[in-house]
DNA sequence: TAAACATATTGATAAATATCAATATATTTA
DNA sequence: TAAATATATTGATATTTATCAATATGTTTA
């Protein structure tokens, strides 16, 4: 996979509401099992499982499990990792000198 | 619109590979013309226009025409924007007092 | 004005995605 | 061990999306 590849993936990862939603649920109550986003969130079960794994896979969030609970909570590297692609994307690369003329 | 469906269409706007590869291409190169980036991009002519539509509409890129030309560049404001959406979802937010306890 | 050119729009299509209901798996509890 | 519970997986479906070819629009040039 392309760097390219990966920047968009990770973007795409936030790009629907409801995971976004989670995001935000974790970045402000920490650690949550999916039992209590589930009461939060207006969606099946199924569609819950659905987005978490996504996430997972996305680097995102991180998963604990204990006992018949899944407990997720934000990955900071992942988030780390979006911040730095979208600072890539943002900041004009200093121009490399000409191997020739030096400019 | 919610502020969760602005942020989601925010990473949805850089959720494409081609569409992330045109804002690196802005920022390392300043503004470029349409034509120039059809020369770098393995697309057809159509398929830019519908994906520099998706970037200005998402506020990232800013478009100017100029006689047959469009030129496009990096939106700043857009940029910043999609930042600040990263921050709010990674940093916790500072629990606020209780009104009845004060704690 | 007519031809050439750059970009936008339209229409069609294949692929990806979000969603749910039903079922499977794994764990705890009675 | 059987029932209950939490989560994951599967299968189906409707919606969205990326893409291209064809055409339209608007601008410059001969």
């Amino acid at each position: 996979m392309t760097e390219l590849q990966q920047t968009a993936r990770l973007f795409k990862t936030l790009s629907d509401e409801n995971r976004v939603q989670i995001v935000q649920l974790l970045a402000r109550r920490g650690e949550m099992c999916a039992c209590q986003l589930l009461e939060l969130l207006h969606i099946g079960q199924s569609t819950l499982s659905h987005h978490m794994k996504i996430l997972c896979d996305g680097g995102i969030v991180s998963a604990r499990k204990e006992g018949k609970w899944m407990h997720y909570s934000l990955q900071a590297s992942g988030l780390q990792k979006l911040l730095h692609c979208l600072k890539q994307l943002s900041a004009p690369v200093p121009k490399k000198a000409c191997a020739a003329c030096k400019k």
